[in-house]
RNA sequence: GUCUCAGUAGCUCAGUAGGAUAGAGCAACAGUUUCCUAAACUGUAGGUCGGAGGUUCGAAUCCUCUCUGGGACACCA
């Protein structure tokens, strides 16, 4: 059903074999108004090759191009505008979803290879903020889309579960802490100790000794540190847990910093045997010169390691337990130099699948144009935000479906659904200012306005009895009006590409509002369930339609109520 | 200072392996429900695509310079 090749290949042949059918493919685009049809050919750079002005050329071919599967051929100056035959291609399209199902649209060219992907990663015994949320979702929808490719996506949520902060929060927890409080409220109770450690430690410094020391007994091994550390956590995961229940998202590995911590010799000791480290200010560094990088840092003065030669040993273990065919990393864009490091010194070490690895980088959430900051407790909380959004989606569907089954569940659905395409539906390297009120929006370009249009597709399937299994009912009308919502129908799997090449959800968010718009204005200005020859036609169109935002809701990772 | 990302309608953004008259949503204004869920649909208005050069049949898109804003740049992650 590829429409661009066939076209292709006629050309190839009119135009004497000179140009090859796949750079022919390649010209071929989409008209950008479909009045002008549905394919468009340019003839601009044929006239250099032909002699010919471009306009005597489109006029030339398109009087020896035929195909049943063209009704006409139009020529405006230099382009060749091609009709496609709408109840052929209907037909075609329709069934073929129809028997598809959830498969249609799903594309082999990653077929079998593995794709890590690292993601959400939230700090232990810190809240979940709306930043680790772009992560998470973005992450997620990334394995979803890669999967539809034929990829087997393993995500990896790379806890922040090690580090001095530890050792303070053990200090703190020492000297003010209480079991009940933190059993009731983990990260609140355990994020208010540590700024109580901050607050304190301007007055006592010696609490920084305090903290190192405990660090150093947590890495040593000590049994009542170990434990301590062990039951934050747990604590912590218990809580993010909730959330990543209510985003709908799940792990294949929880491998965090702390995984790795008996794994980053092996690192330091293959850089000493490639002789890469070299000694820096105290410091052990790679140098990265030649590739115009800042030297990456692998250990400090004081021989701890750090952040780096923690990643190095991770992607060294990703590369042995899973053998990626990609490995991504869904990472803010503040990081980008240090992925680019990262990438660097692997490649130095002469493992060449360091390039299968990719930083998706994404824009930061702003709070007042700036960076939000933990420590300044101008932190958005994510479960606030959820919340908040499925107490609206509640007070919606009173309004305007109050006799509506369960209310709750699909309250959840929408509400949650409003957040997370809010966060897919743009670019991701843009920056969001944070705003309850953007992101709450039910209306226009949203999620809750595509699963509206879903459940509107399904009432009316509903409410016609339609038997889904009934693929091949009498297609008889002239698919004139129905014409825009098939064409958005077949280039499902071409978003789902774009979407996947480029590590882009929105493309595929782009798409279902696409389709929802063009759905809604048939439903509009057609009526439907009116009794007619024509009406079983129709209602496979809708079934169609409710296929593909189906598919296209899930690969967001959003849910599709039947009513709201 | 170096690197990096962004700058398109009042606001939020599409469009960037060059193509036809630069498109949506929100907000504004005017309409549409005896009829399939109005979380919808129709229409009006809204633009020096940050600026200046260049490349060419053609530039929002590619190159150079420049302005503005965000971010990163050695012992945090």
């Amino acid at each position: 059903m590829n429409f661009k090749k066939d076209l292709a290949a006629i050309l190839f042949e009119l135009l004497d074999q000179e140009i090859s059918a796949t750079e022919l493919e390649l010209m071929i685009e989409k008209p950008k108004n479909q009045e002008l049809g549905d394919l468009a050919f340019p003839c601009f750079t044929l006239a250099k090759l032909k002699r010919k002005s471009p306009n005597l050329i489109a006029q030339e071919l398109s009087e020896k191009l035929h195909s049943p599967t063209f009704e006409k051929v139009e020529v405006v100056g230099a382009y060749l505008n091609i009709f496609l035959n709408k109840k052929t291609v209907s037909e075609e399209v329709v069934i073929e979803i129809l028997q598809q199902q959830e498969k249609y649209g799903a594309l082999e060219f990653g077929k079998g290879g593995q794709v890590t992907i690292d993601m959400s990663s939230p700090n232990i015994a810190k809240p979940f903020s709306m930043g680790h949320l772009r992560s998470t979702v973005i992450g997620n929808s990334i394995a979803l889309i890669v999967e539809k490719c034929g990829y087997q996506p393993i995500k990896i949520n790379h806890l922040g579960d090690w580090g001095t902060q530890f050792g303070k929060l053990i200090t703190s927890y020492q000297l003010w802490g209480d079991v009940e409080k933190v059993k009731q409220n983990p990260i609140k109770e355990l994020l208010t100790l540590y700024i109580k450690f901050h607050e304190e430690a301007e007055t006592n410094p010696s609490l920084e000794d305090q903290g190192r020391s405990w660090f150093k007994k947590l890495e040593d091994g000590d049994e009542q540190a170990l434990s301590l550390w062990q039951w934050f956590r747990d604590e912590s995961l218990k809580e993010f847990s909730r959330i990543y229940e209510l985003l709908n998202v799940e792990f294949d590995s929880l491998a965090g910093e702390a995984f790795y911590n008996d794994k980053m010799d092996r690192i330091v000791q293959l850089l000493e045997e490639k002789q890469l480290l070299v000694e820096s200010n105290q410091a052990q560094v790679v140098e990265l010169t030649e590739e115009q990088l800042p030297p990456c840092l692998i250990k400090k003065s004081d021989g701890a390691t750090l952040y780096a030669t923690r990643d190095l040993a991770a992607a060294l273990y990703r590369k042995e337990n899973y053998n990626f065919a990609l490995s991504l990393y869904v990472v803010g864009h503040e990081q980008s130099l240090h992925f680019k490091q990262l990438i660097a010194v692997l490649e130095k070490m002469g493992f060449d699948w360091a390039q299968k690895m990719h930083h998706i980088p994404f824009g930061m959430m702003l709070k007042d144009g700036k960076k939000m900051s933990t420590r300044k407790g101008k932190v958005v909380l994510l479960e606030e935000v959820l919340t908040e959004s499925i107490a609206m989606a509640s007070h919606s569907i009173e309004e305007k479906n109050p006799n509506l089954a369960n209310k709750a569940e699909v309250a959840k659905q929408v509400g949650v659904g409003a957040v997370i395409f809010h966060d897919l539906k743009n670019n991701r390297m843009n920056d969001i200012e944070f705003s309850l009120e953007d992101m709450l929006r039910f209306e226009g370009e949203t999620g809750p306005y595509v699963q509206y249009s879903y459940a509107r597709a399904c009432s009316i399937l509903r409410k016609a009895n339609w038997d889904s299994e009934l693929q091949t009912a009498a297609y008889n009308n002239a698919w004139d009006k129905e014409w825009k919502v098939v064409s958005v129908l077949m280039e499902f799997s071409h978003s789902i590409k774009r979407a996947c090449e480029n590590f882009d959800p929105s493309q595929v968010a782009k798409y279902v509002v696409d389709l929802a718009q063009a759905f809604n204005k048939y439903y509009a200005e057609v009526k439907i369930l009116e009794e007619n020859a024509e009406q079983q036609s129709r209602l496979a169109l809708v079934d169609s339609v409710t296929v593909v935002l189906k598919e296209g809701l899930r690969l967001l990772g959003l849910e599709a109520p039947k009513e709201m």
